[in-house]
DNA sequence: CCTGTACGCAGTACATTGTACATCGTACGG
DNA sequence: CCGTACGATGTACAATGTACTGCGTACAGG
C-alpha cells in the first residue's frame, strides 16, 4: 500500500491535464461521454464521503456509470487523478482579504481556510506534497498566503519558512484529527469506550511507581477532555504556539 | 490501501503481547521454531530497510524462512506486528538525563531523540499513533519525554499539549523528509532534476504578472536551498519557532 | 454517398496483498 | 505407548491497479 503522492506521474502530461492545455478537440472517433472534470468531481466525491481507501477507480467507474478501464482514456492513471483532486481542491478554497489586518488575524485567518479545506475533504490531509501538484489551484493558494505574509519585515526565505511551518501545523493537526475518526469508526468505540477497555488491563501491568509522570499527567490531561483526545483544543492550542513562535521574527 | 495504524487490532491479545504477559510455556505441541521478537526484528528490518510498503507478511515470513501463515501463530495479524514493532522501537530509544539544564535544552534532547529514532525508522514517522500501542516503550518515552517538561511551572494539561506539539512538529517533519526521499526514489529524480523537468513546461501555462509573489519567493526559496527542499533548514527553523513558541508559557 | 481509420469503450487477465480454512505432523502427559 | 493439543503448511479468496485485446463509432477524403 503505497502512500498516496501527489506528482508521481509523467510531469508533462500531469501539467497539460492541469492547465488543460489541450482544448483541441479530437474530431475523430466515438464522441466522449465523459469529462475530466467529471471524473474528478466524482473521485473527490467518493473520497470526501468514504475516506481515500474506498477511493478505487472502479468504485469511482461506477459511479459514473462506466466500466473501470474507461477512466484510463480521461486520466493516465489514479496518481495523476489524485493530483488533479488536489489542484482543484485548491482552486476551490475562499481566500478571505486580510489586507491591513493585524498579522496575527492575517495568519489565523490562512490557518483557518487550510483548516476548512480539510474539514471539507478530510483526504487532502493525507497526500504527501513533497512535490505538489503545479496547478492553477496550487499557485492561487501560494500567491495568497504569501501575500498574508508579506510586508512584514520577513526575507523571502524566512517567509517561505514560516508559511511553510504554519502550513505543516495545520496539515499536521488534520492528519491527526481524521486519524482519531477513522480509529473511532474502525474499531466501532470511541476514546472513552477504548480507554475503558484498555485502562483495567493496562493497570495490571503498568507499574505507577516507574511512571509516576505518565500517570499524572495522563490522568490530567484526560479528566481535562472528557478522557478523549480533544482535536479542537489541539488546534487553537498549537496555533497560539505557533503565531507565538513567528512573534519575535517580526514583532523585533 | 488503509492507512497504517496502531492498536487496530485486539486491546487484550495487544496489551499481552506488549507486556508479555503469558510467559507460561505451553508444554504440547512441536517445539516453536521462532518467538515473538525474532518476528517483530525480522519485519522492522524489512520495514527499516525498504520502507512500510514493502513490509508484507510473505517477506517477513520469507526473511525468517517459514511459509507467511506460520506467522499467525506469533502474531493475530499485521495490525498488531505493527504495534509491536512501534514499542519496540520506542524501548530501544535511548533517553539522555538532562535534569537542571535550560528548558530548551532539555526540549532540543527531546527533539533530537525523535528525529534519532525517525532516521533509523523512517517508517514509524508514517505510522498513525492515534491510539498508540500502550507498551512498555511508549510508557518508558512518556514518562521521559514528561520530565523535560516538569518543574516549569506549567500545570498538567499545559505541560502535555506542549510535549504533543513539540512531537507533533518532530515528527509532522521526519514525514516530510521521508515522503521528499520516496519521492526521489521512486521518480528516479532528485528534486533538481525534477524541478528541471517541470520548470519550462511551467513556465508556458504560469502568468508571471498573476503570480507575482509566488515566482518571487519561489524563486528566492529555491535559490537559497539549492533547488530542493532542504529538511535540514526546516528541521532547525521549524524547532526554534516551536520553542519560541513556548517561550511565554514558561519564560512569563 | 461511402469507406478507411483513429479513437473511445468494454472485457478479460494478472500480480500482489492479508488472512480464513483445512490438513498434517509432532512431541509431551498420562 | 499413544492420544491430543498445537505449530506449521498449503490452498484459496476477495480486492486492487492497470496492461492488453478487441469492437464499434463517426468524421475526412474521395
Amino acid at each position: 500500500m503505497p502512500t498516496e503522492r501527489t506528482s508521481a506521474g509523467d510531469p508533462a502530461r500531469t501539467l497539460q491535464l492541469l492547465w488543460q492545455d489541450s482544448p483541441a478537440d479530437r474530431p475523430k472517433g466515438p464522441r466522449r461521454g465523459l469529462t475530466v472534470a467529471a471524473v474528478v468531481t466524482a473521485a473527490t466525491g467518493v473520497a470526501d464521503a468514504e475516506g481515500l481507501d474506498a477511493l478505487t477507480m472502479r468504485r469511482v467507474a461506477k459511479d459514473l456509470g462506466v466500466v473501470p478501464m474507461t477512466l484510463y482514456t480521461y486520466v493516465p492513471g489514479k496518481a495523476e487523478l489524485l493530483d488533479l483532486m488536489l489542484d482543484a481542491a485548491y482552486r476551490r478554497m475562499p481566500r478571505a482579504d486580510t489586507a491591513g489586518a493585524p498579522w496575527r488575524d492575517r495568519l489565523t485567518a490562512v490557518a483557518e481556510e487550510n483548516r476548512a479545506l480539510y474539514a471539507r475533504h478530510p483526504w487532502a490531509a493525507a497526500v504527501s506534497t513533497a512535490r505538489p501538484p503545479l496547478g492553477p489551484g496550487l499557485m492561487a493558494k501560494y500567491e495568497h498566503e504569501l501575500a498574508a505574509l508579506d510586508g512584514l519585515g520577513l526575507d523571502d526565505v524566512t517567509l517561505d519558512a514560516c508559511l511553510t511551518h504554519l502550513l505543516t501545523f495545520v496539515q499536521a493537526w488534520a492528519r491527526a484529527a481524521a486519524d482519531a475518526r477513522a480509529a473511532e469508526q474502525d474499531s466501532a468505540m470511541d476514546d472513552r469506550q477504548w480507554w475503558e477497555a484498555n485502562g483495567p488491563l493496562l493497570a495490571r501491568v503498568l507499574d505507577e511507581e516507574a511512571y509516576p509522570l505518565a500517570v499524572r499527567v495522563g490522568a490530567a490531561a484526560g479528566a481535562a477532555h472528557g478522557g478523549a483526545y480533544d482535536p479542537e483544543h489541539a488546534y487553537t492550542f498549537g496555533l497560539g504556539r505557533v503565531l507565538d513562535g513567528f512573534a519575535p521574527l517580526i514583532d523585533g
